[in-house]
DNA sequence: CGAACATATGAACATATGTTCATATGTTTG
DNA sequence: CAAACATATGAACATATGTTCATATGTTCG
């Protein structure tokens, strides 16, 4: 243990402002709600996810239809609606064969509109 | 060009609902747009990023001092302080060999606070 | 029931991403 | 100037991610 005192400490081992990190540390949420946080902006961290949020902004939409306007492959929207379901972003209505997907939440528009505000300086 | 109306069309190609797709595609914000923002939440989307932002909530701090509350390297950190910064969410100031890195941004609080409140059910 | 169709899912693949290691840059101080 | 130190950067690597292809599931209708 002692001995450990003689290692050179470089940037990477010492704290500068021993105070400031402490404080800073306490105010940190749990890492599990870092986490989290971290994996819903993950799955807005895509064009084609945000696309079909958008397009649920505006209506409830079939994965036929969503297929159409984003000009993927059907497979490729349905494993995306797959990620927007598990976030619980999305909620989906079967009628018949068809299956319409809708919005099921209420932060996403405001979440949108402020990383847009950021955007445009 | 007659003969295209001959291939059976499947979901793929056929729109079910023209007049919702049409309707949904006027009010679809500019490709570059709906680009720009999914790179925005893309930062957004790591653990360690996260973290920084957070930090930076509370206080400025220089490389070193985040290094130490973060336990990654020095390296790690400057290369996601790169990102952050390039993404204009971060600024930095120089005071001898210090960096000292702030928030640059009135958005992500708000995002985070939404993104929190989606994530509490 | 069997064909047609809408959607879901698994495997495969190419690309993107985050970390570390090694090293460069730039500042302070003896 | 040289040593010490804080930070930045490039290369390398392992892992994650998004798409497509092939196929499975489930529904409608003759």
């Amino acid at each position: 243990m002692g001995k450990d005192r003689d290692i050179i400490e470089h940037c990477s081992s010492t704290v500068v402002h021993e105070d400031i990190v402490e404080q800073v540390r306490k105010k940190m949420p749990e890492d599990e709600c870092l986490f989290d946080l971290a994996e819903l902006f993950k799955v807005f961290g895509d064009t084609t996810r945000v696309k079909i949020l958008f397009a649920l902004f505006t209506a409830e939409m079939c994965v036929c239809d969503l297929t159409a306007l984003l000009g993927l492959t059907q497979s490729a929207v349905s494993h995306q609606l797959r990620v927007l379901k598990q976030a619980r972003l999305v909620k989906y209505r079967k009628e018949g064969k068809m299956v319409y997907y809708s919005l099921d939440d209420d932060h996403v528009k405001q979440i949108f509109d402020q990383g847009l505000a950021h955007i445009s300086h």
